[in-house]
DNA sequence: CATTGTGAAGTTCTTCACAGCC
DNA sequence: GGCTGTGAAGAACTTCACAATG
């Protein structure tokens, strides 16, 4: 499955585990903040309760990149903000297109999380000749059509889809066939790749799922046995909000 | 510091696989799509490809649920469709209040994804009392100051934050002192909420910093598989994404 | 006999716990 | 003393491979 793979002496990582680098940005971010502060110095205990994961798995995951810190005192903020956001390859300009601008990529686009982390918004594309040169965060939208010849213009590499599912795996093709290998995908479908190009999904609706199975979870712990019952029995399931909140206060913010 | 302990594995005896409950909404938008097709049964390779999975992994995942197939044959996709739906929730009415409509919680409220799921916006929560009372997606604004009383009079155990990061938490205690147990959070921050009460996080700029890692990755490595040849033939690819998944792309730790 | 359902093996991720160093 | 770095144990997840079965 893995094709030919060649060693890749640039960085000394050797592998570091995708459960890792998924929570490199969270660090970053924290450590960003800190830094913000003129924090020198922070410990594993702490960066770990900013950062919300626990202090054993960050200082695991902060073995994969070297040994960064000073025991006894913890880790230099600036230090590690360079190191990570090397090693996540934030220390270059990402050159990026949004391609669908409705109301989720126009949002998209005037998001400033993008610009503050070392991507850049090239190009918005869309498909619909009434939205060309109808200006969305202060930059023209451009027609589909020009599509490949905006990405290699601008050498783009990564692309973000937010088109509706439909027209997302024509989209996603021909920003491949243009150069892009890394696409953050919004469209609810599947999208089908060639090898060495990655895509990430976001799906709204599906986060939500997550957080209803859950929610029903809490909701009852009265139905023992309504499982692999095999009956098809329309549940009449009402919703029934818990009791007026009884519970837990909010928990204080330091 | 962080709440000392946020346990959710309390996997009970019939407990299904946070990784499998993930991919569900997944089998269900699949299954959906060929329910409308009147397709009426599927077999797990099929399913598979269509999820983006490999068909191991989906049986797995269906043995939780129960044993809903048929051996020679496959499963029954109206049947299927109905089980997961159950088993997520789904065949009841969420409520779920936005709070925060700016650019990304107005693309939200006019996303057409949750209510074809069973999520019903209740109400959309806005701090700026210029906003107030100006529809969006068909529903004025309200204000914050209303919070409390939106959630109980619509019995809502579900928000969405779409805040900038300084407002998320302070809005994020008021849900829960108001008596929402589930967050969907948009907000660059990390959320702390009591016990019981669950927490999920997307994060746009996060996903883009872990394609960027891909990213470089790449570089140097020439890429004689696939020249544009134009011929945009999408080999069976591989959906390699890695990670939690449901749980990663943006998923919180909690 | 095609396909499911599932023990078992394999892989990845998390947590523990403590040696090592400042 | 305080804190990092990490081997090792443990838990979760994925994949294999094949018996079971409609």
């Amino acid at each position: 499955m893995a094709t030919g793979r060649t060693h890749r002496p640039a960085t000394r990582s050797r592998g570091i585990p995708e459960a890792t680098v998924a929570r490199l940005p969270l660090y970053l971010r924290a450590l960003t903040a800190l830094s913000e502060r003129s924090v020198p110095t922070v410990s594993s205990e702490e960066l770990a309760a900013a950062a919300g994961v626990n202090s054993a798995k960050l200082r695991k995951d902060f073995s994969y990149l070297g040994s960064y810190g000073t025991r006894g005192v913890g880790y230099d903020v600036e230090y590690l903000v360079y190191q990570i956001s090397r090693e996540l390859g934030l220390t270059q300009d990402w050159p990026v297109v949004i391609v669908g601008i409705g109301n989720l990529g126009a949002a998209l686009a005037n998001y400033g999380g993008f610009a503050s982390r070392g991507f850049r918004v090239a190009a918005l594309i869309d498909a619909d000749p009434a939205m060309a040169g109808k200006p969305v965060a202060g930059m023209p939208v451009q027609h589909t059509d020009d599509l490949e010849r905006i990405i290699s213009d601008n050498g783009v590499s990564i692309g973000v889809i937010a088109t509706p599912a439909g027209a997302a795996q024509q989209v996603c093709d021909r920003l491949v066939a243009a150069g892009v290998t890394s696409i953050l995908n919004f469209a609810p479908t599947v999208l089908t790749v060639p090898d060495g190009v990655d895509v990430r999904k976001v799906d709204l609706s599906i986060e939500l799922q997550i957080l209803a199975f859950h929610e029903q979870r809490k909701a009852g712990e009265e139905s023992a046995a309504d499982a692999a019952d095999g009956t098809a029995t329309p549940a009449v399931a009402k919703d029934h909000r818990k009791g007026p909140d009884g519970d837990v206060p909010a928990v204080m913010p330091a």
